[in-house]
DNA sequence: TTCATTATTTGACCTAAGTCAAATTTCTTG
DNA sequence: CAAGAAATTTGACTTAGGTCAAATAATGAA
C-alpha cells in the first residue's frame, strides 16, 4: 500500500519539464544552523521550507510552555499552515533542531506560478490534503490513545525520532510533561 | 475582518457561468430524515454533502463511545475528509441530527470537472485549506484550553449549538464525558 | 580529565476529568 | 393528561497526567 506522500512524490516526478523548471526557478537553497529560527511567532510565513537535510520542528508557546506541533525530516515541507495560507502573523515558530539545509519557495511566487500552471495547483491541493489528513490523525490519536500508546507508536513507527530528538521536545509533541514521559519510559 | 469562508463563498459567486453550470450539473439535491446516516463507517465517502438546511454531524466510535468530530450547519460541506480524499473506507459516520436537505456532488464527477476547470481545482484547494485550518484550531484548543473554556467558547461563538444539539453530542464534540459537561454547566 | 551546564529521572502531592450508579427532569406519544 | 422513555444532573470514588522540587546522569568546553 503506497502512501499519499508517495503519490505526491510520484506526481512531482511525473511533471513536465516546463512545470518542473518553473518550480526550480522560484526556489532557492539555504542552510540554517542548529537552533536557528526559520520562522518566528508574529511573523508572516511568506516562505515554505522543503527540508533537504536535517531536522526541524514547529512549535508554539502556551503559558510559557512549548507545544511542538510538527517534526520535520528529509523531504518534509515546513510551513505554518494558517499563517502561510492567510498571509497573517504566525502563532508558531519553526526551529532547526540540527543544522539544516532547505529549499525555499516564496508564497507569492508560488501563487503566481499556480495561476499559470494548473499542475502546480493540483500539487498544492495534494499537499493541503496530506497536511489535513495528518492533522486528522493527530487529533484522532489524542482522542483515542493514552500518552503511553502515543509514545509506543512513535517508538514503533519512527524509532529514529527517539534517538535524535530530546525528550523535552518529544514530550511537548506528545502533549505531555517531560516528567510524565520519563515515567512512561521507566515503566516500559 | 472577513473570514476565509467568506472568501470561498465570494470566489464561488465570482465564477464564470460556464464553471458554475458544470458545478450545478454534477450536483443533485436530496433530503434526509432526522437520524438518517449519510455515510456509514467502512463505506467509501464517494459524495460530498453541502448542507442546504438542517444540522448534521460527523462522528466515530471508540470503545463503544461516540466522538463527534464536526458539526454541520447551513452552507457547511459534510465529508469524511480522508475517506473522500483517498477513496478508502471511512472510520466516521455522518448523521442527520435534524431533517436535512443537501446538495450532493459525486467524487469522481468533481475530479473530472477539476481537470477541465482549473477554477474548480482552486476552489477545492480553498476548501481543503479551510478544513485544515479548522483542524489546526481544534487541535490548538484541545492543547491550550480547559474543557470549561472550550464549552464557554461554543456558548459564546455559537449559542445556537447549545440550543439545538443534545448535551450528549456536545460533550462528545468537546471531548469530555456527558457528566463532566453537566458539571461544567452547573458551575457557570 | 574536570567542572559546569543541560538532560533526565524520581518523589510527593494535586487536579481535571472519567466511571458507575442512582436520582431527577424533560420529552413523547398513546 | 399520564406513563414510559430519553435526557440531564448529582454523588461517590478512581485515574491519568500535571506540578514543583530535588537527585542523578550525560555532555561538552576549557
Amino acid at each position: 500500500m503506497t502512501s499519499y506522500l508517495d503519490k505526491i512524490n510520484n506526481y512531482i516526478k511525473s511533471l513536465d519539464n516546463d512545470t518542473l523548471t518553473v518550480l526550480q526557478n522560484i526556489s532557492t537553497d539555504k542552510k540554517f544552523k542548529k537552533g536557528d529560527l526559520l520562522l518566528r511567532q508574529n511573523e508572516i510565513c511568506e516562505k515554505s521550507y522543503l527540508i533537504i537535510t536535517g531536522i526541524a520542528r514547529k512549535y508554539y508557546l502556551n503559558e510559557g510552555k512549548e507545544i511542538t506541533t510538527e517534526l520535520y525530516f528529509e523531504n518534509d515541507l515546513a510551513v505554518s499552515f494558517d499563517s502561510y495560507t492567510l498571509q497573517q502573523p504566525s502563532r508558531e515558530f519553526i526551529e532547526a533542531l540540527t543544522d539544516v539545509s532547505v529549499s525555499i519557495t516564496h508564497y507569492q511566487a508560488f501563487q503566481d506560478a499556480k495561476t499559470k500552471y494548473p499542475k502546480l495547483l493540483a500539487l498544492d491541493l495534494m499537499l493541503a490534503e496530506f497536511y489535513g489528513m495528518g492533522l486528522e490523525n493527530r487529533l484522532f490519536q489524542f482522542h483515542t490513545m493514552t500518552a503511553t500508546d502515543r509514545y509506543l507508536e512513535i517508538l514503533n513507527k519512527s524509532p529514529y525520532i527517539i534517538q535524535t530528538i530530546s525528550l523535552t521536545i518529544i514530550a511537548s509533541y506528545l502533549g505531555i510533561s517531560l516528567e510524565t514521559l520519563s515515567r512512561i519510559r521507566a515503566k516500559i
